[in-house]
DNA sequence: ATGCCAAACGCTGTTTGA
């Protein structure tokens, strides 16, 4: 079984992309997430036609993810994420899908930093961080899947000196997302790919994709169960090369 | 020190965000 996670940079724009890379590639499970739609903007029809059913929590303008399962009906158990009434975004999205429990996430970029972006990216990830502790006491298959906008290490970034005081990578936004994994938390690719590098994302300025300056920020958290049976994981990197792309690539892992 | 780019919105440019 194949679980991807793609941050989309628009459904709208990008529907035709996915609609092509769903029929390419197949994946039974996919966490979508930068929908900027609003939920009745959903292309439901389109994703249907693919052969997939969804959930989704949208928003107008930015923000929205979705989970979608190939020739079932995810099952929606909970969005957005508890213990902050004011927050108005729309970047968590959690589904029952054939017997796992599955998370589409949006972590916050949090630039500029320091300032109230970068806080609120803060307090996001320890609300998460709850949430994912609770998923672990379930005892229940789990995979927390999404751009979580983390640069966990210094070999997942392209340059060190370039995004030194990025969000992305600040010694806060590191220790929060091991916070995390140190729950008991596998990291999908980094098990199948041990060493070097493995870039998920390629910014569309100064010409990031054909000199390949990418860094990982999409990553799939495995529950223990679920990471005994990780047979694969990768990114489908061609498709950033594609006409009207996202600037992200899909990234998946393959279950047994 | 700044813009590089892209999408949405709504209108021929502005705002927002990454």
């Amino acid at each position: 079984m194949k679980i991807a996670t793609y941050n989309v940079n628009g459904i709208t724009a990008r529907l035709p992309r996915l609609v092509e890379w769903l029929e390419e590639t197949k994946p039974d499970i996919v966490c979508l997430q930068e929908l900027k739609a609003d939920d009745d903007k959903f292309p439901k029809a389109a994703i249907e036609a693919a052969g997939y059913g969804a959930v989704w929590h949208g928003q107008k303008g930015f923000n929205g993810v979705a989970i979608l399962a190939r020739d079932a009906e995810p099952v929606e158990r909970q969005r957005g994420l508890a213990d902050d009434p004011d927050d108005t975004h729309s970047r968590y999205i959690e589904a029952d899908v054939n017997g796992l429990v599955v998370a589409s996430i949006y972590l916050p970029n949090g630039n500029p930093q320091p300032g109230p972006k970068f806080d609120y990216k803060l307090k996001w990830m320890a609300r998460l961080a709850d949430r994912a502790a609770a998923l672990l006491a379930e005892e229940v298959p789990t995979i927390l899947a999404g751009d979580y906008n983390v640069i966990p290490k210094d070999e997942d970034t392209f340059s060190v000196r370039a995004m030194s005081t990025d969000a992305l990578m600040q010694p806060e936004s590191r220790a929060a997302f091991r916070t995390i994994l140190n729950q008991g938390w596998t990291d999908a690719i980094r098990t199948r790919h041990p060493r070097g590098p493995v870039w998920t994302f390629w910014d569309y300025q100064a010409g990031a994709w054909p000199r390949d300056a990418g860094f990982r920020i999409d990553h799939l958290l495995l529950s223990p169960t679920v990471a005994d049976r990780l047979v694969d994981a990768g990114v489908d990197k061609e498709y950033r090369g594609r006409e009207k792309a996202s600037d992200h690539a899909p990234t998946w892992a393959v279950i047994r």
